[in-house]
DNA sequence: TTCATGGAGGTAAACGCTTTCCTATTGCCG
DNA sequence: CGGCAATAGGAAAGCGTTTACCTCCATGAA
């Protein structure tokens, strides 16, 4: 269909009569020309309609002007938002953003990331990847960041401490008036037994009962399956804690199908603010974690790294605690 | 901080105590090997943690197997369903899908594409780009698919028929007897013309008012800022469509605010039927554009085409009605 | 007129790999 | 034990660039 071979910087020197180190620079803005030879260059490259390949270009220098990121679910908007946050910063740099999808599947991450990083100066990869893959990563030698918890001290990684973020939402509820707490977790995920620390610390003191649940996706779906589960319980919780909004807004949904009114029969929480989390009905009570701040933060500083300025490994950013209708009772 | 440089063939070839060109054969498995050759081979490559240079091996093999998805806006649902589907497709074909940003800014589109092109086999850019990259990719050595509306009959495109989508929906609100009709398109999308076309297609005959208002984005901000001038104009229509679902969700939600009653005095529909769809109050009637699959079929015809297989270039999927509680009056 | 100066433009090596084409060794059969 | 095919392994070219280094010419100062 597409017959003709993209021109390479050799088909430019042919047609204008130079070398290919002349075109090159040329390119590359490197000195100046003699008017013949420019306009020459000019006519070649437009003509051939000529652009470099990037590829060989990165071969030799070493550099992509590229940054590869790795989330675990692109269609969870809390990862959208971390990718435009970092996207936004990446261009304003000049650097490319390339954002690959790992759905999930801890097993094939290794070779996903093996392809990703020649591509790349350096890669931002959520946490919650297999520790082996972890420790391979941050040997390399290109700066490569995390999102989430630490779980090395020796290499950047940006995010909400997890504990914190529990206990924020505990303590307000706790001041709500309610009882009965239900957590809804997702336990593959490492911060979820940080969470639990953050709720427990909480509610212990606090003398509130701690029913624990769990989801094996952290989705919509997921939620929904969850709800009955949890409402139908003997001691049926009068607040609910979902893993994240998802599941939040998931359990909620159900919760309604089945004749609960909310807040008031049950009142339901979340966690990461996302924003439909403002839409929902009843309007869904979470903890904001910075979701496109945390884009940012972690975009600046690698290209900091990546530019050779050393930076510190951690950086926690400060979650915010965001109340809606979804746990306010209208008896208190 | 990492000082030590990527290990390349010729140190596992060293290491190991033969040429490059049999490390070459046996990471790709091309061959038998003695069994000392492969005992020393395989430590090699372990102790150094030697994975290849997938750039490298790019420039001599023309092939990165990998897949470009350029698309207008990571935040929008409907996108991270396209990339959702084309994903899965991709990963089970042994592609890696690289996803990129647009972030809307059609004019830094170009150098964007361009430094995408050599790294992928191949690419699949959402339609709505200016005409003259348009054409750019269409010539390009490397098979590209575009996502939406057909702009030229001999480049592979996937998605609805606008046209249709709008129709399908105006003709279910006139079934429900709405008798005065909004739309909140996006104009800077061309085909918001092409739904305006179903729409009067439908309407006029009908014998039905339209009125015509427009956003500036196509978010949920967007639709919020809009809902005021809709509803608030004199003429206010008795059903509102947004240009997607999030700006019907924001209409929505603002009138709400404005102690309107849905869909008793007003109703609202979307489009795309992107998952929180569902979740809002009242749920809203929207018309699947069949997110996933186009990512879906746009990938497995993409992959088709580079590996050298002819594709028929267009292919339209079939919408689908999604009625929802939005648009179903008590009294009818 | 001469000679240093500087800048335009060219030559060639190198980046890390794959692949074609050889060579040399092995195993097998008669 | 001789001869042949089969096959393990190597040498070298080449993918499209950049870049260090070199050459050459024009310019200006003495």
């Amino acid at each position: 269909m597409k017959r003709p071979k993209r021109p390479t910087i050799r088909d430019v020197a042919e047609k204008a009569g130079v070398s290919i180190a002349t075109v090159s620079k040329y390119v590359n803005g490197q000195q100046s020309f003699s008017q013949g030879v420019e306009e020459r260059l000019r006519d070649a490259i437009n003509e051939l309609a000529y652009s470099q390949n990037s590829l060989a270009r990165a071969m030799v220098t070493g550099r992509t002007t590229a940054i590869g990121l790795a989330v675990m679910d692109l269609a969870n908007p809390h990862y959208s938002n971390v990718v435009k946050g970092a996207n936004r910063v990446a261009l304003a740099n000049g650097y490319n953003l390339f954002v690959v999808d790992m759905e999930e599947s801890l097993a094939a991450v290794r070779p996903l990331l093996e392809a990703l990083v020649p591509r790349t100066d350096g890669l931002i990869v959520s946490a919650r990847i297999p520790k082996d893959v972890t420790d391979w990563l941050a040997e390399l030698d290109k700066p490569v960041a995390f999102l989430g918890q630490p779980e090395r001290d020796d290499v950047l990684t940006v995010g909400t401490d997890s504990v914190h973020v529990a206990a924020l939402l505990a303590q307000y509820l706790v001041r709500q008036g309610f009882k009965r707490f239900g957590y809804v977790g997702y336990s593959r995920a490492p911060s979820n037994s940080d969470r639990l620390q953050g709720l427990k610390q909480v509610l212990e003191p606090a003398g509130v009962e701690l029913l624990i649940f769990d989801v094996d996706e952290p989705t919509n779906e997921a939620g929904e399956r969850a709800a009955a589960r949890v409402l139908l319980h003997p001691d049926r919780p009068d607040v609910i804690i979902g893993w994240n909004d998802l599941v939040a807004i998931g359990m909620m949904n159900e919760a309604r199908s089945l004749g609960f009114r909310i807040p008031d029969d049950v009142a339901f929480a979340g966690i990461d603010n996302i924003p439909v989390s403002r839409y929902v009905t009843p309007p869904l009570t979470t903890v904001d974690v910075c979701s496109q701040a945390t884009g940012e933060v972690v975009m600046k500083k690698i290209i900091a790294l990546i530019e050779g300025k050393p930076q510190p490994t951690g950086l926690v950013l400060e979650p915010a605690l965001i109340t809606r209708e979804s746990t306010q009772r209208r008896s208190t």
